[in-house]
DNA sequence: CGTCCTATGACATGAACATGCTCTTCTCAA
DNA sequence: TTGAGAAGAGCATGTTCATGTCATAGGACG
């Protein structure tokens, strides 16, 4: 199956530019190019993206705060920032409002797609100067340490795809395996979480900070 | 000019292998390598090193804790984390401490010697696992201003109820009414929270708040 | 004084879920 | 090199859920 990359991007050359990036290269396919975040809003869940290219600089709502209302809307979607800028407060903001990979728009072509793999996978991608300063916000910073929870990853993106409100078969389709391979993620889920039931776990991960 | 790396490390064979990895690639010498953090530390400065490779489980000082004696001592040195560890704790903790990157030790012979030059350029490497659990220490600090939701207490209520794991039929006899009526406020919080699932819901109201 | 909203209760039915088994393949550490 | 653990796949069975439709009673509001 093909990465459904959605694009939000005001430039129209380069809006354009990393469309045939997309769709010119094996094993991708862009599922919808928008100028503004509340064009996107409205249309990139019906598009079923797997990743989203979030520009910063757009008319009206800006990408840092859209940031915030896609990665509610549809929490197991990464949102990857694709901008020019490289201050501080735009990567705090961003990451913070559920942004999961910032790359600077100098990154050449090859390395963008592998960013979309890398976000896809469940991953961080940065450009290197941003993984620094990354970095050095967090010295500045305390966030709450999440105990060890003993998911493995696929158990933690099934985990992700349940709180989205996916049913089994919906799951399934989403991490491209069968229904039965998802019961049993969701089985030994159960085992390693003490419950019993979807929204039991939903509920114990939330809290405990593990998706 | 050669890359001079510092490695501290206990396992003797994981030592030497990394050791003749980086001596054996052109471009990259070896300025020392050591068992523990207190030797490193009395002889680091000498071996004139550019990257300090720091493992976390070692006799003695923790790698976490020498991490701070490092950085404090040789600021401009970049640290490079090299363990098996990946909970939130140690990665928070070595990276306040001044490491400026952090790979696993499952990460393979080339992947390893691009981290090092990539922090000698002032990077930050990170194993895909590390930069992600770093990107979701982030969120955990974001300042969650509370949407008005729309549901009534009653509604509220039973939400919470749904997400401890209960079924209709405990959450009715929690609620002290019949399963009738709880299927009732089910059907009117999936009405205004737009979802389909208990799941859904559960995620939903737990990342916007409500419960 | 109607009427909108909330809370309450009921019944029915098809879809989704929870959990009991068995099985293969692969990786990694002992 | 052997064995444990993880991921992946399949099947069966009983339970729970999601949603349709219908109904009564008490506040709130203009």
């Amino acid at each position: 199956m093909d990465t459904r990359v959605a694009i939000i991007e005001d430039d129209a050359s380069i809006r354009e530019a990393v469309r045939q990036l997309i769709d010119g290269t094996r094993g991708f396919r862009c599922s919808g190019a928008w100028r503004t975040a509340e064009e996107g809003l409205r249309s990139v869940g019906a598009a079923q993206s797997d990743v989203l290219l979030l520009d910063i600089h757009l008319p009206g709502m800006h990408g840092t705060d859209a940031a915030a209302l896609f990665h509610a809307q549809w929490p197991a979607m990464p949102i990857v920032m694709f901008t020019v800028f490289e201050d501080d407060e735009r990567i705090f903001t961003s990451l913070c409002n559920g942004a999961s990979g910032y790359v600077l728009k100098k990154t050449p072509p090859q390395k963008l797609l592998d960013a979309i793999v890398e976000a896809r996978s469940g991953g961080a991608p940065m450009s290197p100067d941003i993984a620094r300063r990354v970095v050095q916000l967090f010295r500045t910073i305390r966030p709450a340490a999440a105990p060890p929870h003993g998911l493995t990853p696929t158990e933690v993106r099934l985990l992700g795809l349940l709180a989205e409100g996916h049913s089994y078969q919906a799951a399934a389709e989403r991490m491209e395996v069968t229904i039965n391979t998802v019961r049993n993620h969701i089985r030994s889920i159960y085992e390693k979480m003490h419950v019993h039931s979807k929204s039991a776990a939903v509920g114990k991960a939330l809290r405990a900070g593990i998706i």
